[in-house]
DNA sequence: AACAATGTTTAAAATCATTCTAAACTACTT
DNA sequence: AAGTAGTTTAGAATGATTTTAAACATTGTT
C-alpha cells in the first residue's frame, strides 16, 4: 500500500493521517490477511525501528474496528485478537503456537441452530476449531 | 448432595474433602447446569455466609477442571467462564446481561468443515451463537 | 490419641492485558 | 502564523488472575 493511498484510506474514515496512524495502517492493510494483539503489532512495529506508545496502538486498533477497517475476535488465548479480514468469518486456532486461520463463513454450515429465547436475537455466531498437534494428540475421548 | 456424596465425590478425584472444597462442590454440583466465574462463585459464597479467599477459588475451579468436574468455557465477556455441563456442548452467550445458556453439541449440525491443517487435528469445536435484546437490534448488516 | 508428612488455604504481592489521565504535541482551518 | 481540535504519550490505575511463602488442616502411621 503506498503512502497515498494510506492517507485516503485513513481520511475517507474520518482519521486524521498521523505518523502512528500511517505506520500502523501499512503494516496491517497491505492485501494479506493479518491476526494481530495489541503487543504483537507493537512488537512488529518496534522491528521496523518505529516507536510507538502501547496505549497508541489500542487507541488505533479501536479506532480502526470502529470504523469498520478491523474485526476484533474474543475467546482466543489470552489478548484480543484483531483480524484483517472484516467479512463474517470463523477461525481454527492452533493451540501449539497460538496462530490463527480464517475459514470464510461460506466453508461451514451450521443446521439445526435451536430457537433463540424470547426476545432474542441472533447478533453473531463464532465457530472456533481448536487445532493441535496430531503427535500431541489427546487420548481422552471428551472435549 | 448430601454431605457423604459430596465427600464421596471429591475423594474419587483424589482431593481431600476439605470444608472450602465441600462449600463449592455443594454448591456447584448440586444437578443443576451452572456458570460461574471466580468473582460470581466467590459472591454465591460469601452470601451464604461462608469465607473463602478468592486464591482458593481460582485453585478449586482449576483443581475441579483438571478431574473433569467443570469444563472451562473461553471467548465470553472479560473473564473467565466454568461450566458444570462436562459433555461436549456449545452456547447461547446474552450480551446484554453476560448470561450464558447451554446448546447442547447434537442440537447444532456443522457441515462442510474444511480440512484441518497438514500434521493437524481437530482438537474441538466451540460455537458460540451471540444473543441481544429484539428492541437493541443492529441495524447495520455486518457482524 | 499424638506425630510427622504432605496437601491446602490464605493474605498479600506480583503479573499481565488493558484502560485512563492529563500534559505535551500535531494536524488542520483560518 | 495562530488558534483549535484532535492525537500521542508516559505513567498511573484497573481488573482478572497467578504466585509466594507462611500458617493451617488432613491423612496415614505409630
Amino acid at each position: 500500500m503506498t503512502a497515498n493511498s494510506t492517507t485516503d484510506l485513513l481520511r475517507e474514515h474520518n482519521l486524521r493521517p498521523t505518523r502512528q496512524r500511517m505506520a500502523l495502517a501499512a503494516l496491517l492493510f497491505d492485501g494479506t490477511a493479518r491476526h494481530v494483539t495489541a503487543e504483537s503489532l507493537h512488537d512488529q512495529v518496534k522491528d521496523m525501528g518505529i516507536t510507538l506508545s502501547l496505549a497508541t496502538i489500542y487507541n488505533t486498533l479501536h479506532q480502526f474496528t470502529n470504523v469498520g477497517l478491523l474485526k476484533e475476535i474474543k475467546g482466543i488465548g489470552d489478548a484480543k485478537w484483531f483480524d484483517t479480514n472484516i467479512d463474517q468469518h470463523h477461525h481454527f486456532f492452533d493451540i501449539s503456537n497460538d496462530h490463527l486461520i480464517d475459514i470464510p463463513a461460506s466453508s461451514i454450515v451450521i443446521s439445526h441452530l435451536p430457537a433463540s429465547p424470547d426476545g432474542k436475537v441472533i447478533d453473531g455466531v463464532d465457530v472456533i476449531v481448536r487445532l493441535s498437534d496430531k503427535s500431541s494428540q489427546k487420548l481422552t475421548g471428551k472435549n
